[in-house]
DNA sequence: CGGAGTTTGTTCTCTCGTTCACAAGCTCCT
DNA sequence: AGGAGCTTGTGAACGAGAGAACAAACTCCG
């Protein structure tokens, strides 16, 4: 949970279907809809609030909770709709329509985002590769060819791009970051290992393979001295 | 923030250095840990905690509660001593030891995962690459051949291997976590879009990169209703 | 040595999120 | 048509975390 402040500012609650839907919730509608593509291929095609949270690893009420904020999609005594429910999800969190995003830094992560094929079957388009060394410019990935990051403005606005990715090295995330803002992009995914500063009106959300690991590390540990104690305890 | 039901069972409390720190507190440490980590490099030796903080990227009150939770390290009209800090909150998260782990899967990401440098620099150490398919059993990456998914209860055990990361596709990633899970793994760092479903002591974290990006999408959208309603109001 | 100026550690309040529990509402069977 | 049996949607209780605010404790200077 590594994001701006949180929608502040714009209180101006515009046009009643402005609900707000709490920060927890957005988090985990991506994973019901997950949840509920694969049930639709699977052709399933109702599903009962017990069900869906199950599959996707959350608690019943609180799935009923989430979904409530979206509307009342459901049906007593029945459950939801599958396809039905999955399209109201995407279409709140936006998927009906395309985002194109930049990626920036091609070394080893960006390699892997670049080819990762999760972004395009969810509506990501990835629009251009960039990368600040020269000599791998023009270097082709998959099937797009590494840009130079000064056409970063031109790519931009060409393509309509709202969202950037940083897979650079952390010495150079913040100069990459006001880059891309500075382009027009207003929504940051940053992979770096680094503490990114933006204007209010830019969202960044943080990425830390290693940070991952240590919070692992940290239970093991526990786990371990747990075990010493309780061994400890019975030898007394 | 995906993970296992917070450490529910053994509420035994052996021990009375067994404080216990709230899950959102040790997230952050390793955020703290790099900004100290960095600071040390510029040979800062004292620092307070509106400066760490600054660094971090939190709120300095928040700091500071979440340090006084490892102990008392700080002096008062003083600040903190860099390099104590440091070295206790890397002991607290269990990082003067060294922890060795397995990568499964290595398409795409799996390799990226092999080569990152974060992971050596921080005393996680790679002790094997495992991947399924036959004909890519015996290819290196970087200094590591890649090993069979039968080696696995060998290389575990052999290797004292406690953390497996899963980097393979969505569809393998409940068999590999079972088989991880046999081999004596107990904690899990799963890449892929799935629900793991593992025993109580096993601890899961996920990362999903495309998740994150829907995140940002959801908010994307919401600035740009924002800006046609504001637009629509300024014209009526 | 004493007081001004800092900065920590902690208490208190408030907000946000989770979970329980149940009434409302649907279907199906008799 | 009416009742039994489910399942949703939500009110209310609970718990965790964030932030403000301040007393305690240290340094430094005169």
């Amino acid at each position: 949970m590594t994001t701006a402040p949180s929608r502040r500012g714009g209180r101006t609650r515009v046009g009643r279907f402005d609900r707000d839907i709490p920060d927890a919730t957005i988090a985990r509608l991506p994973i019901y809809l997950r949840a509920l593509t694969s049930l639709s291929e699977r052709e399933v095609s109702t599903v009962s609030s017990e069900e869906l949270a199950e599959a996707a690893g959350v608690n019943s009420a609180k799935l009923r909770k989430d979904l409530s904020y979206l509307g009342t999609y459901g049906t007593r005594g029945v459950g939801y709709d599958v396809d039905y429910l999955r399209y109201h999800i995407a279409r709140e969190i936006g998927l009906t329509q395309d985002w194109a995003v930049v990626i920036v830094g091609i070394g080893n992560l960006g390699h892997a985002l670049a080819k990762y094929s999760g972004f395009a079957s969810r509506g990501f388009r990835v629009a251009a590769l960039l990368d600040s060394d020269p000599r791998r410019v023009g270097e082709r990935v998959g099937d797009l060819p590494i840009s130079a990051l000064d056409d970063l403005d031109e790519i931009v606005a060409s393509s309509d791009v709202a969202i950037g990715v940083i897979a650079t090295p952390a010495s150079a995330a913040q100069e990459v970051c006001d880059r891309l803002v500075a382009a027009g992009v207003s929504s940051v995914l940053n992979f770096a290992p680094a503490v990114l500063s933006v204007p209010e009106h830019v969202d960044v959300r943080k990425v830390d393979l290693s940070i991952e690991l240590q919070i692992l590390a940290y239970h093991e540990q526990r786990k371990a001295i747990g075990a010493a104690e309780q061994l400890k305890v019975s030898l007394a």
